[in-house]
DNA sequence: TTTAACATGTCAACCCGTTGACATGTTTTT
DNA sequence: AAAAACATGTCAACGGGTTGACATGTTAAA
């Protein structure tokens, strides 16, 4: 079997508390017995428990994350970088793709606690969700309210979509619209759209948004965007609200023999460098993807040390940045 | 602080084995006393604290995934499948992102296997690294020979190769050039270019493969492209070892007014969903991805679960699909 | 009425490493 | 020569659950 402290120690010939000793930079020992201690773990092929250590010491440096899913590209982004950040200072990281579902997020926030993580970052967007209220645990979302005490990381949102649909305006699009995710989720596009109906009303226009539904259809999407161009044939800007929406939108305009950007001019939102690699044509609002992993694993970090939140952590609002491609 | 089995013993009125017999459905229980247990356990706020379950079981429930990055969406999608089927079976997930670093994967390894997993899944790619020998853990490569024991899973990455080659072939390219990652590194796609030099080879043609080492410059893929086609005016087939590189080589080619598929045909690889939306056009050599998934995930269960793996199972090759698009 | 099956309790050992208290001996420093 | 620092050992409690052995009492089936 596996060989433990024990182990270690008899191999060494010397006490199990000096290997501890070793193991923790306890103490004093000399540089002979620390050699003796590496050599025989090194021969005995021995990895400190570290289930033992965490259960005795009450800290596990694990982090649980529960984003909707690490293939969507934003994700996929934004947990590297999130990942990275918490390796760099001795941490590790236990993910959970919740797919948008209720029931899944509940399982992963009951299952994290049992894992006695040291704290959640939880990107996922969900009907309100009691749990979180009751729940004693640090935690940080990102674009996304869990409680009243857990800080909230995200970019700003609302100029987001105010620079998206200003950028379709001074480019003089007439007839604006915008597509948008589940409205009922508490997703940072709500504040995307809300931007654009009040921009949009601001300058006299109408706003028009076309919601999709959560699906599992795998051409929902298309089908909308269909709809979409079959009842405004005279539509000719698109703000979506993510970039894999307006890569959509790009290529079924491109199926109608619409010229981008002249017929039809498409604003995505996001700005991943997957995206932007696949597509660098795209205009898009591009999000600080890297530095909200940064912010959300220092605030946590944070919180993990007993360090208090001071009033404006608790929403941490970072910059965007328009990225102008050629379809606007 | 968090309460114990002790705590819901004595909020319940019972005794702390009758709460781990409700836990464990162990023995005989009634329903009232169940009940009881479980009401104790709602009022606590209790988690069972599965770091003291694991070390008496000897059983953790927890799997490595070493990969390179998340941020890729071919390994974003891979794992999101991978920590789906792992999640339906009971298990939970630690993140690596090795970033094909020789050091960070021995880090990582180190650290899983001080943390008790399972058993691990590795994606990542590097030079051969000599631990995995040592190493008394369940394990599954995904498109990597990680030691002799260690069983593979991959798609057909020579065929794929052949594909392609043939594909631009048939569509009647005079010079076909292939793209490729770091040569010293054993990931699949040499397998690919293998594959690709010896159906040139046999054709009559003279095969040429422009590497793309590791570079942390951003431009450096457009760099190698840019001279690539002024090295060789006349390319009219560009075999790209990923999707990405096919989608710089594209967008390169756009940039030289190129007109693809009539001056230039391109064919990629890997087609994950997230590049299928945001460039439908592109032809790819399409991996199995989920297939690839649940392959890897249930021959490390298979072996955590003691069983034996049957030589057919060393080396899964599932098969690939040709993805036509208007690149060719 | 006897015998199972049911229901719950007590107790201690175990998983593995950590830590504080205390002892003992060796060096090194004043 | 005395005091301080260094080096290692022994021992037991602890973190939080699990499990087997054993005891006792109740209820239901034979």
């Amino acid at each position: 079997m596996k060989p433990n402290i024990k182990d270690i120690a008899r191999h060494a010939g010397v006490s199990p508390t000096t290997v501890s000793r070793v193991l923790n930079n306890r103490g004093y020992i000399s540089q002979k017995t620390k050699d003796k201690v590496h050599q025989a773990m090194k021969e005995l092929n021995y990895f400190p428990n570290e289930l033992a250590r965490s259960l005795f010491k009450q800290r596990t440096h694990l982090i649980g994350l529960i984003f909707p899913t690490t293939a969507n590209p934003f994700y996929g982004e934004l947990i590297f970088h999130i990942e990275n950040a918490f390796s760099s200072k001795g941490y590790k990281v236990l993910l959970c793709n919740s797919l948008n579902r209720v029931d899944k997020e509940i399982d992963y926030l009951d299952m994290l606690q049992r894992n006695q993580v040291d704290g959640i970052i939880v990107g996922a967007h969900n009907r309100h969700i009691s749990q979180y209220e009751s729940m004693y645990l640090p935690a940080v979302a990102i674009d996304r309210n869990l409680s009243n005490s857990i800080p909230v990381v995200s970019s700003d949102n609302y100029l987001g979509g105010k620079v998206a649909t200003e950028h379709l305006l001074k480019k003089g699009c007439q007839k604006i619209i915008h597509i948008n995710g589940p409205h009922e989720l508490e997703t940072p596009a709500n504040k995307r759209r809300e931007a654009y109906e009040e921009v949009m009303v601001k300058e006299g226009r109408f706003p028009i948004t076309y919601e999709l539904r959560q699906s599992l259809d795998e051409n929902y999407t298309k089908t909308i965007i269909d709809q979409l161009f079959d009842e405004n044939p005279d539509v000719d800007g698109i703000f979506a609200s993510d970039d894999l929406i307006a890569a959509t939108v790009l290529s079924e305009a491109k199926k109608r023999g619409k010229d981008i950007p002249t017929e039809l001019k498409i604003i995505g939102y996001d700005g991943t460098s997957t995206v932007k690699t696949c597509l660098p044509e795209l205009t898009t609002i591009q999000q600080p993807i890297q530095a909200i992993a940064q912010s959300a694993v220092d605030l946590l970090i944070h919180q993990i040390n007993g360090e208090a939140v001071d009033e404006p952590l608790k929403n941490i609002i970072l910059p965007i940045q328009l990225s102008n491609g050629f379809t606007t």
